[in-house]
RNA sequence: UGGGCUGUAGCUCAGUGGGAGAGCACCACCUUGACACGGUGGGGGUCGUUGGUUCAAUCCCAAUCAGCCCAACCA
């Protein structure tokens, strides 16, 4: 890149695409496998976004934070890998092309195409297509982020290496026992046809009934009980679900209860089956809440499977997986589960076993991927045996080696691993990692192998009859291996030698359980050590009404629309601003307008200086022999006072810059850059420097060093927030270096111009001046105070008006004698005159005191304001002085308090007193003064 | 039911044991040789409520109200 002429105003457009393309061909986001000597290793994974995704806010958040931190640590010398890929998504996946393929015809039936009319390999085939033509979307779209991800060490979750280790692991655990394959109760989505696992299964509020059945109660013979009035005896049950009661194997009451101590031991008849089922004590069921009896259906409930089990009560699976009644519902088979609830309570109700129905609100489990109604069935599904796999990782927590931020998400994360049931990682899906399982059509023996057996581990039957287990994995299986399957696990590579554990895992805090939670689990229990060192959870990021964005609401804001329209350095600086927040982040597209104008303004800082070097002003300058930043570090000493000033508080942000960016407040360091960046360089800092280049010779020299200068390091502070911008400024500034990093030289790059690999601004604490920052704090409250006067008083900038001063010592008449002319010129006043202490007042004037250092200011007014509004201003004052006064006073005319307090505040507080009991005096009599010319 | 979070200016949010800040919005003035995506000045808050600890509380503690999130076996 060459250096050239600014545009007249910040246009992202013209340069975002090109700079990234010139650091992506300098291959400046890759890492090395070895680091050099002395050079930190620095990993960060990326969150594989689904293969088939379009970059949404989520992702814009999570990119930009984690860019920031990659860039700063390589920008500090490390060895820096952020690596990228994508995730398959099984169901998601899976569903999107489902519905591509049913939208191209229909098959001998008439019905649209479906994945069985292609079959298994046919239809894997088409997604693997499907994923060629549309995975490189999000890629690009990543870029236009600026993400600094090394693209040469992309992963997928089902390219080669990482199938490898999927079978690595699967084998592993089910040789340990950990894997294992058993008949439970399982969330089953009747649309996806697949077994859910309990995060994939969203509960959601739903109005529905309430159901109360009468179930007649028989004895051991099977004879009608009968209460005392010769009525037959019969047990109300409640139900949200009356389709189930085909499947009922038992009613249990509570033991305790006594309204039922008279139907111990006898049984009922289940309503419109006529089968007779016993009645059960059971102390899980609650006496408060319906009538008190609850009828068991263990294969469609988790907890009748467990009250089932408990009182080994027969298992009787009515629903089945294609979303209809089994042979078991006798009259029932073959109807919907929605259409068997109403025949049902119309049959209750003819046949008299229907009390009442109530309104109920109710939770009912949906399928996260399509909204389907969950129903749980009884079904054959391997598990992982999660128990001890979580001991160590709740360790790992517990004693520190893995610190979450916010801490506060500890404590979910134990909540959860203390609570955690076994994992069901079977899905009837096609696309994804089958299970490597076989099944021996010889002696029904399960063989678990890395590649296809070639006899069964049992009978030793030969491979024809061995069948594959049809299943495949959870997407998050693969996940959960992410942090060592990418960096070549099973080998021992050297990237996984170097980059494992990684250093930081950022993320959402919405998928601790499904991706953070099994991550830690897999890590520890494969690698023996954890996957990362530090979790960092973000914010949800929201629309500007606080609601959750989505394509039905309509109020998505997309990310790749604004980088668009306003540039991707605003969107992640907003992003970055926004990050210190808790749950939610309200983001509104005025945010980012308002970052965009900051951008223009450094634009126009830059445009600042590039004007003082153009032949018009002057002419270019050479770079001090030695290097610049050499001559400020030598010079400083000498320099004018609003030069040491800005070094100083230059030194101060990359301080606050540093520390935030180690403790992961990106938002704390955003803010210090923003307030240096314009509050300081530019407001006052520019300001105060045109004096000097106006005047041209050494003075301007000096003035475009300093200039130069902060400009460099600001552009550095600032790039890991704003990659682009800064860039495209840099190479516009005269006397660049080029970069030589250390991983560069590791894979025999040559070194490069480039900003992304400079050095970042150090801490040098002999910059820092206190002195200085006194200085121009004072000039600062003295130009703010005729600022005030002017605004006030409503004078035009245009009128210069003369002022005299009256110094309080000798050192204030030095001060200002020192700085007359900046004070004039940022304050835009004519002549600034000195008169004797004590002088007295002439008629019409007022007056502005200062105490740091002690100044009076004289201005006369005649022929400038009207002196009705000056004496509102001076009232104003005064008043703001009594309230002062009055709370100072109060202080310290508490007895507890001049004994307890620490005596320097105290002394403070006393000389503060005085200091605002003389200003108000003056400002009395000049008061005074002010209503006698009326 | 359990766990957690939030409550500060009109809006979005920082923040601290010693009389509250930013950005945006608002009002007034200003096209000044980097920038109107700009400059200058200004208005605006009993820091959810009530108690307690303290010389001193917006900040620490307790209670309470309001809103939100997560986990869960109330059919």
């Amino acid at each position: 890149m060459h250096s050239h002429e600014l545009g007249k105003a910040f246009e992202p457009q013209s340069f975002e695409n090109s700079i990234y393309e010139f650091w992506e061909k300098n291959r400046c986001f890759e890492a090395s496998d070895q680091s050099a000597p002395g050079q930190e290793p620095f990993c960060i994974v990326i969150p594989p976004p689904n293969v088939t995704g379009v970059l949404h806010m989520g992702h814009a958040l999570t990119n930009t934070l984690q860019d920031i931190l990659i860039r700063w640590r390589r920008m500090k010398g490390d060895n820096t890998l952020w690596l990228p890929g994508t995730d398959h998504a099984g169901i998601a996946t899976q569903t999107l092309v489902e519905k591509a393929v049913a939208k191209e015809g229909k098959n001998a039936s008439g019905r649209p195409l479906s994945r069985h009319d292609l079959g298994r390999e046919k239809f894997v085939e088409r997604v693997w297509k499907w994923k060629e033509d549309h995975g490189s979307q999000i890629k690009n779209q990543l870029k236009k982020m600026g993400s600094s991800l090394d693209w040469t060490r992309e992963r997928f979750t089902m390219d080669e290496g990482l199938s490898v280790a999927v079978r690595e692991v699967f084998v592993r655990l089910y040789q340990e026992g950990l894997i294992y394959r058993g008949e439970r109760v399982i969330n089953w989505c009747p649309r996806c046809q697949t077994a859910l696992s309990d995060l994939e299964v969203v509960p959601t509020d739903r109005k529905g009934s309430f159901w109360h059945i009468a179930y007649r109660v028989v004895d051991e013979s099977g004879k009608p009980v009968l209460n005392a009035d010769q009525t037959p005896a019969q047990l109300v049950i409640a139900t949200t679900r009356p389709e189930t009661l085909l499947g009922d194997s038992a009613v249990a009451i509570h033991p305790d209860d006594e309204r039922y101590f008279h139907l111990h031991g006898k049984k009922v008849i289940l309503p419109l089956v006529g089968r007779q089922l016993p009645i059960i004590l059971d102390a899980y069921v609650d006496r408060e809440f319906g009538s008190g009896a609850l009828k068991i259906t263990p294969a469609h409930d988790f907890n009748d499977y467990e009250i089932g089990k408990r009182h080994d009560l027969p298992i009787v699976s009515v629903m089945g997986k294609e979303g209809r009644v089994t042979a078991e519902g006798g009259a029932f088979a073959g109807m919907k589960f929605a259409e068997a609830r109403e025949a049902i309570v119309q049959q209750l109700q003819e046949q008299g076993f229907l009390v009442r129905v109530e309104d109920h609100a109710h939770k009912i489990g949906l399928c996260q991927r399509c909204d389907t109604v969950a129903e749980p069935i009884i079904s054959k599904q391997w598990f992982v045996k999660i128990a001890p796999l979580a001991e160590p990782a709740i360790a790992a927590v517990q004693s520190g080696k893995i610190e979450f931020s916010p801490k506060s998400w500890e404590k979910t994360y134990f909540e959860w691993m203390n609570h955690i049931r076994d994992w069901c990682i079977s899905r009837q899906l096609w696309w994804g990692h089958q299970i490597p399982a076989w099944y021996c059509g010889r002696c029904e023996g399960i063989s678990v192998a890395r590649e296809t057996p070639t006899q069964c581990d049992h009978c030793q039957a030969p491979t024809s009859e061995l069948r594959q287990e049809e299943d495949v994995l959870d997407t998050w299986f693969s996940s959960a291996l992410w942090p060592f399957s990418t960096l070549g696990w099973p080998q021992s590579t050297d990237a996984l030698k170097t980059f494992y554990p990684t250093a930081i895992l950022e993320t959402g805090f919405d998928i601790i359980f499904f991706w953070v939670a099994r991550m830690i689990m897999m890590g520890i229990h494969f690698m023996g050590d954890v996957p990362f060192r530090k979790v960092y959870l973000h914010a949800m990021v929201r629309d500007e009404k606080g609601e959750k964005m989505s394509k039905s609401k309509g109020n998505v804001i997309d990310p790749l629309t604004v980088i668009q329209q306003h540039g991707a350095d605003p969107l992640r600086f907003t992003l970055a601003m926004m990050a210190g927040q808790g749950r939610d982040i309200k983001l509104s597209v005025d945010r980012v307008e308002g970052y965009r104008a900051f951008c223009n303004k450094l634009w126009n800082a830059t445009k600042f200086f590039h004007l003082q070097i153009h032949p018009d002003q002057g002419g270019p300058v050479e770079e001090p022999a030695g290097g610049l930043a050499r001559w400020v570090l030598e010079q400083h000493q000498e320099l004018l006072v609003h030069h040491q000033w800005i070094l100083s508080r230059l030194q101060s942000t990359i301080q606050t810059v540093e520390a935030s960016l180690e403790k992961f407040e990106l938002n704390v360091a955003a803010q210090a850059l923003y307030q240096f960046t314009w509050h300081e360089f530019c407001d006052w800092y520019i300001e105060l420097s045109k004096l000097a280049l106006r005047e041209g010779g050494e003075r301007r020299v000096q003035t475009i060093y300093i200039l130069r200068y902060v400009l460099g390091e600001l552009l550095q502070l600032m790039h890991p927030f704003m990659p682009f911008v800064t860039e495209e400024l840099w190479q516009s500034l005269p006397w660049r270096a080029a970069a030589s990093h250390a991983t560069r030289k590791q894979l025999g790059l040559p070194d490069l111009t480039t900003l992304m690999l400079q050095p970042f601004p150090q801490f040098h604490e002999k910059l820092t001046h206190p002195g200085a920052e006194q200085m121009i704090a004072s000039i600062q409250s003295i130009v703010e105070a005729f600022r005030n006067f002017r605004g006030e008083n409503n004078i035009s900038p245009k009128v210069e008006f003369s002022v005299k001063y009256c110094p309080g010592s000798a050192e204030a008449d030095a001060f200002l004698r020192a700085h007359s002319t900046q004070i004039q010129f940022m304050s835009r006043i004519g002549n600034l005159v000195s008169v004797t202490p004590g002088t007295p007042e002439v008629s019409g004037e007022s007056m502005i005191r200062i105490s740091h250092p002690p100044l009076e200011f004289r201005i006369q007014l005649q022929g400038l304001v009207n002196v009705d509004e000056e004496v509102k201003r001076v009232e104003k004052e005064i008043e703001k002085l009594n309230g002062d006064l009055a709370f100072i006073e109060g202080k310290l005319s508490q007895e507890t308090f001049l004994s307890r307090a620490p005596a320097a505040l105290v002394e403070k507080e006393r000389a503060r007193q005085g200091d605002l009991l003389s200003k108000k005096l003056e400002m009395e009599k000049v008061l005074g003064r002010l209503r006698s010319l009326k």
